[in-house]
DNA sequence: GCTATCCGATAGTGGAACTATCTATGATGG
DNA sequence: CCATCATAGATAGTTCCACTATCGGATAGC
């Protein structure tokens, strides 16, 4: 197909997708001719890809090239893929250091032993996450950060189907493919039905129903200590505000 | 305090304040001359929301203000404001409709029906939900989907503790400004242990060691109950990747 | 008085993600 | 075979965003 069919079957137009050829990410043509090239279904998949990268996973195009280049280099050892998608998907890159940042890695050093994980403290990931709970103290939210363990007991549900389905890919390619597109895209749908189950949460709470049962009412509130206070003084009406979802 | 102490705190440039208080982000000081004006903590702790929210957050200046303007004003129902927050997260606004979309809302009016929540599939996070399934089945991971559940489950263990966290608040600008902070700085927080997680279950699975019993967390697998299903299919599939963290 | 700091205003910067325009060449249809 | 159209490749321009620089005048504090 030409550049002209791909534009109207990917709904990127044509200047698009010569710039994004030229950013190295998205191969070029097969020339047939010296002004004449033409594109294969990989191409209209890529460009599909870096769409949802990048619309979807919020992803810059210098992230989705990195990723990009890392997935098509069977050389990569695949463990480098999730680090790099994991990288750029931080809008960190270091700020300021100093005795916070250095509280904060201790704590998640700490989480890491508590919940058995093996995972380095000190790894991208670690490392972002040592910075949000600075920011959060910073904010004057330290509060939030004894939330900690119940996110880590969600985060490892998640952890866990996105490697039953990265599990089931064979071809590398799309195994590492499948590892981007779970990481980012995931962060996404995850994030929509964590707002939905806030809005069932809140309307439970407001309705008076909470703490019936099963669903979702605060259940019995927390791991870690201090996190799980139930009855927040109460007598106030409806405390826990109603959220749109 | 005058301005450049607030800048030495804040660690925010003395130009930058000023470009936030012309751009309506940050209140302007109290004048005590006509060209020497007063900040307070207040100016301070607002500084830090703003950076926590752009650098960790990463909203735009112009989310941020939106919300902050509802923070600020009593009159607005509380609801609204998770309402703003989430739409200014989602960084997609609607592209292209058609039969895809209609599918997949659809598809989170069964899954909302399916848990029982209490939201509306028509809201922004239905919406938002909606089209990140589109983009996934456009990318070509259509299977992804089928994660939904798991992600639901988690989801909600997440904001059982966001909610739980929120309703401890009194004061109303606080507790909005924990809505806030906990929906966009939690969605960080939640990403990064995230990927922690999934380095430590691919380095489980790396050594040979998954299948153990279903839990892949420490003995107790976590405080609450409420993320359920812990033994999901996994099994098939030797070769998860080993996933740096 | 002298210097450092400040206020407010205008203008400029650099990066990101495109978009427009141009030339030369080849494809396509009647 | 000729008019029209799409295309490759190149360069330059645009828009938005988040700042940053500079300036003129005023004041603080010594």
């Amino acid at each position: 197909m030409r550049i002209g069919e791909l534009s109207s079957r990917s709904g990127v137009p044509v200047p698009t997708i010569k710039f994004y050829v030229r950013e190295g990410l998205l191969p070029a043509g097969r020339l047939t001719s010296p002004n004449q090239a033409s594109y294969d279904s990989g191409h209209e998949r890529r460009l599909r890809l870096i769409r949802a990268l990048l619309d979807v996973g919020g992803l810059s195009l210098a992230a989705i090239g990195d990723v990009l280049r890392v997935v098509e280099d069977p050389e990569q050892p695949v463990h480098k893929v999730l680090g790099i998608a994991a990288k750029r998907l931080t809008p960190l890159q270091g700020g300021e250091s100093g005795p916070e940042l250095e509280d904060a890695r201790d704590e998640v050093a700490e989480l890491l032993e508590r919940r058995g994980w093996r995972a380095g403290a000190d790894g991208p990931a670690g490392e972002s996450l040592a910075e949000v709970v600075v920011a959060l103290r910073r904010a004057g939210h330290g509060g939030f950060v004894e939330l900690l363990d119940d996110y880590a007991a969600a985060a490892e549900t998640v952890a866990r189907a996105d490697l039953d389905y990265v599990g089931r890919r064979v071809a590398r390619e799309d195994l590492v493919e499948s590892v981007v597109v779970g990481t980012v895209l995931g962060e996404a749908m995850f994030g929509a039905l964590r707002r939905l189950a806030q809005a069932d949460a809140s309307a439970r709470a407001y309705d008076g129903d909470r703490g019936r049962g099963g669903s979702i009412g605060p259940g019995d509130g927390s791991g870690k200590g201090g996190a799980g206070d139930e009855g927040n003084g109460s007598g106030k009406g409806a405390e826990v505000p109603r959220v749109d979802g």
